[in-house]
DNA sequence: CATGAATGAGGCTTCATTCAT
DNA sequence: GATGAATGAAGCCTCATTCAT
């Protein structure tokens, strides 16, 4: 029943912003626990506030929820910006795309073993966050692919695909790693589809 | 809180059998609306029962679920064996295989919303019935591959990965299809997934 | 869960009457689990018969119970009767008339670990058939130590009390061995206790 | 403020302590209604507060019972103390402890019909406040006995008994006052029981 | 007579949210 | 701003009782 309270306490002392620390402390919380098994009681105990004060910062529960999103969402972003800014080879771009935004997905939720029930409870709000950067990234995944088509480097044609199909496929192959039951596997499994994939797209020489 | 009785009261005059109209209900309303944000009244309204009734037949709503798991992997089960009795070409095959595991799983339950959800409360419980029919689908695709290997169709090698790590890949960038937000799409994803995938593994001639 | 049915399910077959079935099936379950722990399933499953076959005999549970007060009390009406037929000196008699009625209801009752929530239950209904044996019981033992006064054995003045209040302190304080935690020690008690009170109530010679 | 009315509200609107409050209307219920039959609801009705802040000082209805229960023995505990610190003659020394024990159980708890109801569900519970204080009750009555006897005013084994038996039917047997119908009653009986067993306990002069 | 599936009121408990201090 | 005691709706489950067969 006890629940650790996390590091937020300290945090707290430091004073950065309240609001953050409730962030994090219940990010912490709903990975740990679920989002319905996670009460606003232990989200306050956790950020070492009041319950009444989540409220101040937070309409309702819902709300919190969906800020921790909004907040995951922008590093997901910004993640994706820094990768998407390099210069690299086709097979590395991709990776690094692919691993800002999955990579820090898993990490931070999907290696949760209640990662599914928060991804349900992000799909009863509006979650417009998230489909920002997942548009934003499928972007950037498309654009690769069509680059990869002018240069002669990949023939997604070959196998009966249109560029948006293409890059679409790669990325729902890419999805599937997030399943991994640990983050090792999740990398190793990430490479490997990449490979796969990308080797089924590439022009004959 | 009106919510719609589903088609089961049409059953309910067939009477074939309470617990399968509970079950489907059941299936129905979680699929709809989530494990928790499904009572024990809206299953049994949705069932036309008494909500004690409902505890004739199963002793919780666990168990209730889990007996829908459990009802949910016989299905597969089938399919699958369905699919793996065929003797069809590597690619067909794969195909068949892939559509029997998560094709069904799909139109069943991933469609849902709440898919999510549903499959975390089931990992809170003892998912047997889940993880035999995994593994049964793992031996399979792996099998599959082995033979590939074994006729000079693939070559894992090429990409650098063995036959488990080579089979694992495959099914896992098939997951990643159930995200598509429609049954056709997710039908145009998995094959095309398969068909990337696969070209990726084939052997140089 | 599962209880044990008892011999009641052997006595079915000798077809004696399944109103005492019911019954003694019932009073074996009340002392085992007491009366809310007990439901009419159970008793129906201890007695060999439906659930509804209960109230074929028995308009409600409570009427159940009231039936196996009557029962318990014709038994220890009986015993007293015995006992009081009997012709021994005063204190055999005494230990006679107390054995009759508390003795049997000790060992039908008041040994198991549910004693209080039977009498209790009991007090809530309209105790009829106890309260003619107790006054029974109480008529005995006051025409007892009138008699021992008579003769000149007893002299209840010696302690301030008349004959009533003496008849009634003899009784109250037999009651008091009631709570011992097992027969022998109930019958050392009671004993003990009319040894003393008796000794407390002799004329001086 | 109007002038406060009823019990509950008067302590109310004194604020002392709103789990004494509860304590107090949820001993009252029981006493009038039964453990079983007082439901939580009816506990908040009569505290007036809401069904959720019942669990705000109580874990569950069983601690909130076992609280009553420890409330209670502390009150007897203290009773017997201050009997036990008196400086009186055997008999009225012994009237004392008992009424200490008896009388104050009698008053808050054994009037009540359902008494006996209460006193199984402590059986049910870890009864350890009774316990002690139990203990603490037979221990103070066997001394008394032990006195009484070595200063020659006492001789159980006229009866046959040993120190340790004799104050043991002593106890029983003024249990049996506990069944009285009202208080006057039970303090006469009481009273009755004592002077009867000590005459029978007396030694000869 | 006998059955047992079905009923549904009622009980205990949780927890998101409010509000007086 | 901050608090946390208080609220009460809503959820899961039990079981005495009924009734169609």
């Amino acid at each position: 029943m006890a629940r650790p309270q996390g590091g937020a306490a300290l945090q707290k002392a430091a004073g950065p912003d309240k609001r953050e620390i409730i962030i994090s402390s219940a990010l912490d919380l709903f990975r740990h626990y679920g989002y319905r098994r996670t009460s606003m009681e232990d989200i306050a105990r956790a950020a070492a506030v009041a319950k009444g004060t989540l409220y101040l910062y937070f309409k309702s529960k819902d709300e919190l929820f969906e800020a921790i999103c909004t907040s995951l969402a922008a590093h997901v972003t910004e993640s994706l910006e820094e990768a998407d800014a390099l210069d690299l080879p086709l097979e590395e771009k991709l990776n690094a795309l692919m691993e800002a935004k999955f990579g820090f997905a898993y990490s931070w939720v999907l290696s949760s073993p209640h990662a599914a029930e928060l991804i349900d409870s992000s799909s009863r709000l509006p979650s417009a966050p998230f489909e920002k950067v997942t548009a934003q990234f499928h972007d950037a995944v498309f654009e690769l692919v069509r680059k990869g088509v002018e240069s002669g480097e990949l023939d997604p044609a070959l196998v009966g695909l249109g560029v948006r199909d293409a890059s679409e496929a790669l990325i729902a192959a890419a999805c599937g790693a997030e399943k991994a039951p640990n983050e090792e596997t999740f990398r190793n499994q990430l490479a490997a589809i990449i490979k796969l994939t990308l080797r089924g797209l590439r022009a004959k020489d």
